[in-house]
DNA sequence: CAGGCTGCCCGCCAAA
DNA sequence: TCTTTGGCGGGCAGCC
C-alpha cells in the first residue's frame, strides 16, 4: 500500500457492538503505537462505530467520540474486528453500501475472527477464499455458500481481502500488513517490540499445540531452529536437523508439525525467503548471491519460491523498497 | 519444459 | 491398557 504523499495511510476500525476488546486494541498496538525512533513509518489509525455511538465493548465499556463514517471514504485500510452478536445479524446496510465502496475505489479490506461475517454480508466474500474463528467457520458457509471458507489457516489473502481466524491471528495478520507495507525488515522491528514472534506462515494451521519458541516446552527443538536460522546458507535435511535435536527423523518431524505447524522442508523454505526479503531490502547484493547465503543452490530456485510466497519476482520486491526509500 | 531421481511427508503399525 | 517412539513404504514435491 503506498500512502499518498505527505500523509500517513489511513488505518479504519470499522467496530460493531458489542466489539471484542482485544481484537479492537490489535490494529491500534501494530499500526497505531509511535515508532518513529525505531524507524517504523507511522500510520494514521481511527475508530469509526459501524453500530452508532456509543460503540460498546463485550465487557460493557462505552467508548464514544469516535471518528465519523465519511473517514471509511479516505481510508486506505479498513479493519473489521469480531463482534459479538448472532452471526445471522446483517448491519445496517448504509454500512455494507460504504464497504462495498470503499472495496471499489481499491482499499484493503480486513476482517478479524468473526468479523469476517460482515465482509461476507457486504458480499465481498462471494467467490473469495477467506476464514474465520474455527468455531464459525460451518455458520459462515452455511450462511454464505459462496464463499470459499478456509478453516484450518491463521490468515488468507484474496486480491484486496484479507480475513483472519481467531483473536491471537489477528496480531500475525497485522504483522503480515505491515510487511507488505514495508518490508520484513520493519516487520521484525514491529514484533521485537511487542515481545512476538516476527513471523507466523499465514497458511500455518490454526490448531498448534504449542507456541513455536518457547522457554518451558521442547527446548531443543526451540535450540535448533534458532540454530538454522542462523545458518541459512548451509545444507540442511530432515535428518540433519533431527541429529542436532537429537531426535530420530520422524519423531523430529512428528514434533517439528506439533510445534509450528508446519513442516521442516516447508518452514526452511519460508526462513530463506524470509532472509531473501530483508537481504533485498537493506543491500544492493545481486539475487544470484543473495540465493547463495540464503541457502538455495541457484537463483532460479530462489525466485520461484520467493514468487511462489510473496507474489511478487524479487527484483520487483527491490525495485518497491528502492523507491520507497 | 519433460522426465527421472532424490528426499520429504505422513499413515500405519509394532515395539518400548 | 495407554501413550510415545521410530521404522517402513507409497505418493509426491522439489530439483537437476
Amino acid at each position: 500500500m503506498t500512502a499518498i504523499a505527505g500523509r500517513p495511510p489511513l488505518v479504519a476500525v470499522l467496530a460493531f457492538s458489542p466489539v471484542t476488546m482485544f481484537e479492537l486494541s490489535v490494529p491500534f498496538e501494530v499500526f497505531g503505537t509511535d515508532r518513529i525512533d525505531m524507524g517504523v513509518p507511522s500510520y494514521d489509525v481511527r475508530l469509526v462505530a459501524g453500530s452508532g455511538e456509543p460503540l460498546v465493548t463485550r465487557f460493557g465499556f462505552q467508548l464514544t467520540h469516535t471518528a465519523p463514517m465519511s473517514t471509511l471514504r479516505r481510508a486506505d485500510t479498513i479493519i473489521v474486528p469480531g463482534w459479538g452478536l448472532p452471526r445471522d445479524t446483517r448491519p445496517d446496510e448504509h454500512v455494507l453500501d460504504e464497504l462495498r465502496r470503499a472495496h471499489r475505489r481499491g482499499a484493503r479490506i480486513v476482517s478479524f475472527c468473526s468479523g469476517a461475517f460482515v465482509l461476507a454480508a457486504a458480499g465481498l466474500l462471494d467467490g473469495r477464499c477467506a476464514t474465520t474463528h474455527w468455531m464459525y467457520t460451518d455458520d459462515l458457509a452455511r450462511l454464505y455458500p459462496d464463499v470459499e471458507m478456509h478453516g484450518s489457516v491463521l490468515y488468507v489473502q484474496d486480491g484486496n481481502v484479507w480475513t483472519s481466524a481467531g483473536t491471537a491471528a489477528a496480531i500475525d495478520l497485522c504483522l503480515h500488513l505491515v510487511r507488505a507495507d514495508h518490508g520484513a525488515e520493519v516487520a521484525n522491528i514491529v514484533a521485537r517490540r511487542m515481545v512476538i514472534p516476527p513471523h507466523r506462515e499465514g497458511g500455518q494451521a490454526q490448531y498448534v499445540e504449542s507456541p513455536m519458541v518457547t522457554s518451558c516446552g521442547d527446548e531443543s527443538l526451540a535450540a535448533t531452529l534458532t540454530w538454522a536460522t542462523a545458518h541459512l546458507d548451509e545444507d540442511h535435511t530432515v535428518e540433519s536437523l533431527a541429529r542436532r535435536a537429537r531426535q530420530s527423523p520422524r519423531t523430529f518431524a512428528r514434533r517439528f508439525r506439533a510445534a509450528t505447524g508446519t513442516t521442516p522442508l516447508q518452514w526452511l523454505l519460508g526462513q530463506r525467503v524470509i532472509h531473501a526479503q530483508r537481504m533485498l531490502e537493506t543491500t544492493d547484493v545481486s539475487v544470484e548471491q543473495i540465493a547463495g547465503s540464503c541457502g538455495f543452490s541457484t537463483a532460479s530456485a530462489l525466485r520461484e519460491h520467493f514468487l511462489r510466497r510473496t507474489g511478487v519476482s524479487p527484483q520487483a520486491y527491490r525495485q518497491t523498497f528502492r523507491q520507497s526509500a
